[in-house]
DNA sequence: TTGAAAATACCAAGAATAGGGTATTTTTAT
DNA sequence: ATAAAAATACCCTATTCTTGGTATTTTCAA
């Protein structure tokens, strides 16, 4: 048996949802909060369910930042966002912030049941049109492939630089003099159109002409 | 009539999706390559399907980078990766490459016929465990809310830090005098515990100390 | 209203950087 | 084999940065 909570400030769409989902002879909504502090306390207390079904425009805390605070007292209950909300920010926050589903109001009591079963089975559950926002999201933020024409060379000590190393560090570790370290500093300004190390490091990381270190494997 | 071109180096495998997809009344696989480059020359040529479907692995140019390719010359495509990776880097690699599908080679011609029709849709096709492998991925580029308790006017300037400003330009956009940024710099150098710009502005866009502007509305 | 925190401002000196040169040696691709 | 590109190295100077101080005024929350 799944148990469910739910945290919806319009009650008698929650109570719909509720007595929809509790139909199922797998799944049961246990409590309803109009706010997040009210699930907050009971979750406190000790108190906690598998699957948390959330809106995100709630009185008080919102539901992004109620994600945030669910998992830091429990982190292993699963978050399904529900919300009218399609906008690329809220997908993008509620995701980063721990939200293991994404669905529309609009969806069937089927559908939610489908995706409380997705994640308790370990998925994530999202619609194929809001997936195709998320596809756009990353490919949006995809490096710029813009090199300036760096060389080997400069590339490398453009790294150390990101690293806040120093000329004088950055010589010892490449085994050449300061004095060649600087030509080739001087050289990345030029290409990269920059004068200030600042101006460089930012550029060097926002267009992604040094590695960012993403993610993990698996 | 979705027309359709496979790329896939396993002749004997590609051949039996081809067969499969053929028995339903709106799926029309055209060709089948078994590497990019072969697409790519037709491509070229002015022909063109509405859905590709390609392997990771393959001789000569790799599909992630095939994607690219192939997006370079008809942007349109819709591109579903049929792999046996189920790896994050090749997974976020495929998606932010333009990508509009995932899919695992132990996949179903029916689910693979369901892809296909999620992205003519304007949809994105991945299933719930790759799913919340791309949330995972989301969740752990999340900005690490460190801000090393530095001011709201230290924040201020170390924004403007992180756009190559020089001191004497920031003196004057907040209407202070240099020693002043200079001192406020200092504090922030204690307290984010760092000793040259380039590594203030490193460690800043690393760990979100200033916003990084990542997406687009919508 | 009354401390504490934040913002303001200045001094000074050694270190490092930015930007202008020039020039030789190595690599690399044709 | 050879020309072009890359890497190496040095000089110089004005500017900027880093880091240690001290000290006054504002702001803000208890």
């Amino acid at each position: 048996m799944t148990t469910l909570w739910i945290i919806e400030d319009n009650i008698s769409f929650s109570h719909m949802i509720r007595t929809a989902l509790n139909q199922s002879d797998w799944c049961k909504c246990e409590h309803e909060f109009t706010n997040v502090a009210d699930a907050l306390k009971l979750l406190s207390m000790g108190k906690s369910p598998d699957v948390i079904l959330t809106d995100i425009n709630l009185p008080g805390m919102n539901g992004i930042d109620g994600i945030k605070a669910i998992k830091s007292i429990v982190k292993e209950i699963e978050i399904i966002v529900l919300t009218v909300f399609d906008d690329n920010e809220k997908l993008f926050d509620a995701i980063c912030n721990g939200a293991n589903g994404y669905l529309l109001k609009n969806s069937s009591p089927d559908e939610i049941l489908d995706a409380i079963k997705i994640v308790v089975d370990g998925g994530s559950s999202i619609n194929a049109g809001l997936a195709r926002k998320v596809f756009n999201i990353f490919s949006a933020m995809k490096q710029t492939e813009n090199t300036y024409g760096l060389t080997k060379r400069e590339t490398e000590i453009l790294n150390y630089l990101v690293d806040g190393k120093t000329v004088n560090e950055i010589a010892k570790i490449t085994f050449t003099s300061p004095q060649t370290v600087q030509t080739h500093i001087k050289n990345i300004y030029h290409k990269v159109h920059v004068n200030s190390r600042g101006g460089l490091v930012s550029k060097a990381l926002k267009e992604g002409l040094v590695p960012k270190g993403v993610f993990t494997k698996n």
